[in-house]
RNA sequence: GCGCCUGUAGCUCAGCUGGAUAGAGCAACGGACUUCUAAUCCGUAGGCCGCAGGUUCGAAUCCUGCCAGGCGCGCCA
């Protein structure tokens, strides 16, 4: 793609900073960024580069901004560059100066706002990682679907991003598991149990529980030693959940490259060799952890531990690898995992999780240091808790899970797409009040209707169009620059403004953003719309705003698809 | 006690890493369908940007200290 009108004029006020700069020793030069200002009267480009230059210079903003522009060589469709308030620059375009974008949208079509991601950097995104003890519960269904947006929206500029899942299948809860399992069997066996409080009190655990009896002989587990059933119906059982989550997940639409079980670290080995890897390079020792602060635990005893020095690189104290019993940490696990990911070849790492693993980003970041040199790996996003409301009133229960109410008994309820575009209006650091009744509305209180809606409205103009029998013009005849009405004008700056939005959320990792703008350009063409009739007698005209109506449809659609909702012909 | 996140209109949230007069939606009020989809649009009203200092030409945005809410703080994951 040619330079943009945007990006041609910044390089013509950039060429004017470097020569101005040239007599003086500056650190750095200061580097132009085009703003669109709020206010129309102030042009439809405004750039501040006279403050931080009137520094530099020792002269006052206005008279730099003056000589800056006796300077500067814009390009053809500038109209005028104007000196405004302490000393912006506010340049306006031509009437239809950048309505060539249209052609390109159009062009380009779904690959708008995409770049080439062939030779991009990859990046490991591990996102979900529900334990296999259950289904889904909305939280995850938050981290789940800001993890695969936020995939798509990097795979779109630039890197390449490989999605992976990390299974929970080893530690305590899978025991806790299995005995829940072998509780549920002996029952429908007719045999009395009482099921203490820690097990799983879910009803699936029951479906698990008839599954294995369907298909196994309730007499061989009886059969078996503790260990050997444990093992067994733990195996079985996170099959079962495993699939039942890659179910939930496909629900919504996401899909893996990869999903990765702790339990062949610990069977490969890998675990004990990070252990004898950090024995050898004396970064463990033995120690006695202080008490810890907040709440007070009731049974604390000092013991010894084998202490890995995490403290040495950045967390705020040293972290236990290894249990009284002798078996391995979750923390070991973990750690052995993130350097197999490095081990693979990874040296981008991005983690979605929840908020209450927060304290745990330092510790793993200090392991990682400690084993690889990486700065700052994995790079860890915090997604805030959800809570669902139902008008506005509290909901937790469940008829499933017992204790929560799951991904899928939402979407069931709610639907994909509004579950999907819900989840991605706020900032992952606030916390999200989901409404179960909001999402389902179809109606303006519901963001996931307003912007289909848009898009099915203009494919109701452009069969009403096809109906009326007009051939539409070759894109490359049709005189965008008659596309001058406020509106028109607000629509396509939107247009102008989605690569660059685009890449903002891409590399602050704020895949919400796509949200944000998508309704704020369905808003900007629904006011289109109401004051711009598009069949008309003005052929010209007409075959304009086809054509911007074409693009806008273009552009929400390429949107939604990076948040994996659907973009509706009709409705 | 310490760490992370949050605090913007009655409610739910934006505010493009410091810019010009802080914006949307909902709720309230008033308008717009014999015309391409009214699941829409237009208008009115609504703000000590949690509080107090500081940094500077300029602060909702950066710094410090308070206040309030959420999450977390030895062998769980």
């Amino acid at each position: 793609m040619t330079s943009s009108l945007k990006d041609l004029i910044t390089q013509a006020l950039q060429d004017v900073v470097t020569i101005l700069l040239a007599d003086i020793d500056t650190g750095k030069t200061p580097s132009v960024v085009l703003t669109r200002p709020k206010q129309k009267e102030h042009g439809d480009y405004a750039v501040n580069i006279a403050m931080p230059l009137a520094g530099l210079l020792k002269q006052n903003p206005r008279q730099v901004a003056e000589t800056i522009l006796a300077q500067v060589q814009f390009p053809e469709a500038v109209a005028s560059a104007d000196i405004a308030g302490p000393g912006f620059i506010n340049i306006k375009l031509k009437a239809g100066g950048e309505t060539d974008i249209l052609k390109d949208i159009l062009q380009q079509g779904g690959s708008y706002g995409c770049v080439d991601n062939s030779k991009g950097e990859a990046v490991n995104l591990e996102f979900v990682s529900a334990n296999p003890t259950g289904p889904m519960h909305v939280g995850h269904g938050r981290g789940a679907v800001v993890g695969d947006s936020l995939a798509n929206l990097m795979n779109a500029r630039g890197y390449k991003v490989h999605k992976e899942y990390y299974i929970n299948d080893a530690g305590n809860q899978i025991g806790v598991l299995a005995n829940s399992v072998w509780l549920r069997m002996q029952e429908f066996q007719g045999i009395e149990i009482t099921f203490p409080d820690g097990a799983y009190p879910g009803d699936y655990i029951k479906e698990i529980a008839r599954e294995v009896l369907d298909t196994h002989d309730f007499a061989s587990f009886e059969a078996m030693d503790e260990t050997r059933r444990a093992q067994k119906l733990g195996q079985l059982a996170v099959a079962a959940n495993m699939t039942m989550i890659r179910n939930d997940l496909k629900e919504i639409g996401i899909e893996f490259n990869q999903y990765f079980s702790e339990k062949t670290l610990h069977q490969s080995g890998k675990v004990t060799q990070l252990i004898e890897k950090l024995e050898a390079d004396k970064l463990i020792y033995t120690g006695t952890l202080p008490p810890p602060k907040g709440k007070e635990v009731i049974d604390y005893k000092p013991m010894e531990q084998r202490l890995f020095r995490t403290t040495d690189f950045g967390d705020d104290v040293d972290r236990p690898l290894m249990k009284q019993d002798g078996t391995a940490t979750y923390f070991a696990a973990d750690i052995a995992y993130h350097a197999d990911k490095f081990e693979r070849g990874f040296k981008h790492m991005i983690d979605i999780w929840g908020a209450d693993h927060g304290g745990y980003i330092t510790r793993v970041q200090a392991a990682m240091k400690a084993l690889t040199g990486l700065e700052k790996q994995p790079e860890v996003l915090l997604v805030q808790m959800v809570n669902l409301t139902r008008n506005g009133v509290p909901f937790k229960m469940s008829k499933r899970a017992g204790t929560f109410v799951t991904l899928s008994e939402v979407v069931e309820e709610v639907g994909r797409d509004a579950v999907r575009f819900n989840f991605m209006t706020r900032r992952i650091e606030s916390q999200f009040d989901f409404d179960l009744e909001a999402a389902k509305a179809k109606d303006a209180e519901n963001p996931v209707y307003y912007v289909q809606y848009a898009h099915a409205r203009i494919h109701a103009v452009l069969r009403k169009a096809e109906a009326e029998g007009v051939t539409q013009a070759k894109v490359e005849d049709v005189d965008t620059s008659l596309l001058t009405s406020d509106e028109a004008s607000k629509l396509i700056k939107m247009l102008l403004a989605y690569p660059d939005m685009l890449d903002t959320a891409a590399n602050r990792r704020e895949p919400y953003r796509i949200a944000t703008y998508i309704m704020q350009l369905a808003a900007a063409f629904h006011s289109f719309y109401h004051k711009n009739r598009v069949i008309m007698d003005d052929v010209a005209l007409m075959q304009a705003r086809l054509l911007l109506l074409k693009a806008t449809a273009q552009v929400i659609k390429n949107a939604l698809s990076l948040l994996g909702v659907s973009a509706p012909e009709a409705m």
